[in-house]
DNA sequence: GTGGTCTAGACCACT
DNA sequence: GTGGTCTAGACCACG
């Protein structure tokens, strides 16, 4: 399910709670879901329990997750919607960025493209 | 002409690469243009000279620029058309941002809008 | 009559012993009464018996109840007066927390205030 | 300056995040002021490195501080009227603690005084 | 078994 | 020099 590229440049701990909140959006992580451990996660991955820890940590300080000491880490009830909330706000990204291409002359039909498949992608999923 | 945001978690010689480049894309560096002294520009921005080298180095690197040792640094010709080429390598990110925009629910009109506004500022400067 | 908060970080041993606590001070529960048994609790609040035994524990250790192999748990005689005591060597929280809001700039006005509600509340009881 | 106490209940690196919240709230650091190194901390408190990192970056994410990697990690402007909110949000607490207290049978006048006194310190400070 | 905290020490990028 | 990340392994409280 989780997976970890030791050589990318993005730290190991901020792709697990990318992953996870993708997760959550995808719906394949529903409310009150356990997160697999951390030992398991630390193992499964070949990687540090206190990263995965510190993965942990940051999702429940987003609010994403609570985790109970004993029990174990929970999808939050209302992240999936809050997460929604949060992605929305990097629309300004998207103008920067289209910005950018624009400047390097890329043409309006080849972007009006990447949205048209990008909407069948999401539709089919 | 040039700003750095120290507050900001991005290094501040790739700040300072980031706006030669963007000041070549739009026209206001154009080739052998001379940028600003590592002297002048560690003054005016309050930035330790060695950032200011980095982010000249980094462009030297890259190919933007070429310095002449007593003379200074300068915008290499055909700069602007290589920045061009590159920031077409960057459309994956836009399928990314796409793709999760999607998810969380934006709708193509939405989309759609932004980018009809960027081609129309990109079309008028 | 009893309920626990899984989402908290405050323990769920430390929520139950708490409650039984405030029931005491508040004349809900009374000297000799029976807490519900452990069985029960562990049925009711969903919250794994061992849990609710380790909170029956905690406040038998602390002189509040005692138990009776075989017939269940009662509140000891007394208990109320001494949780009464107890209380008042939480003045110095007190203190702390009226040092820290008068440092934000609190108004002694809206103190008072306070303490003039918390009497009638209390008064009303 | 700073101490732990290693024997305190509440982790050390919380300890840390409070004494630095004080300071600011008392203005012993100001602006812009610039925090103790990482290391230099964890030498002269004989905690590890990794525990006053954790500090650092909580207070980093309360928005209290900012840290610029190779040069150290300042107090962010704004951030004494942005803690002066958030004690005030603390008003609750004063409330539950209080009723507690009232339902314990402390007197009216005693509560006054602890009033009063934290006034008289708040105000020589 | 779980998560939370901490120590010890390493490596990296940035200034 | 600085902060940021990571590994390795320990201890604790909780369930």
């Amino acid at each position: 399910m989780f997976t970890v590229d030791i050589m990318s440049r993005v730290p190991v701990y901020e792709q697990l709670v990318g992953q996870v909140e993708r997760f959550i959006l995808k719906g394949i992580l529903k409310e009150n879901d356990q997160i697999p451990s951390v030992r398991s996660l630390s193992t499964t991955l070949s990687v540090n329990p206190n990263t995965i820890q510190k993965a942990i940590s940051e999702l429940d300080r987003r609010g994403i997750v609570y985790s109970v000491p004993g029990r174990g880490c929970f999808v939050k009830p209302g992240a999936k919607e809050s997460l929604m909330e949060k992605v929305r706000e990097r629309l300004p990204e998207l103008t920067a960025l289209l910005k950018e291409l624009v400047f390097a002359g890329v043409a309006r039909e080849e972007i009006l493209e990447l949205v048209d498949r990008a909407f069948e992608k999401g539709g089919a999923k």
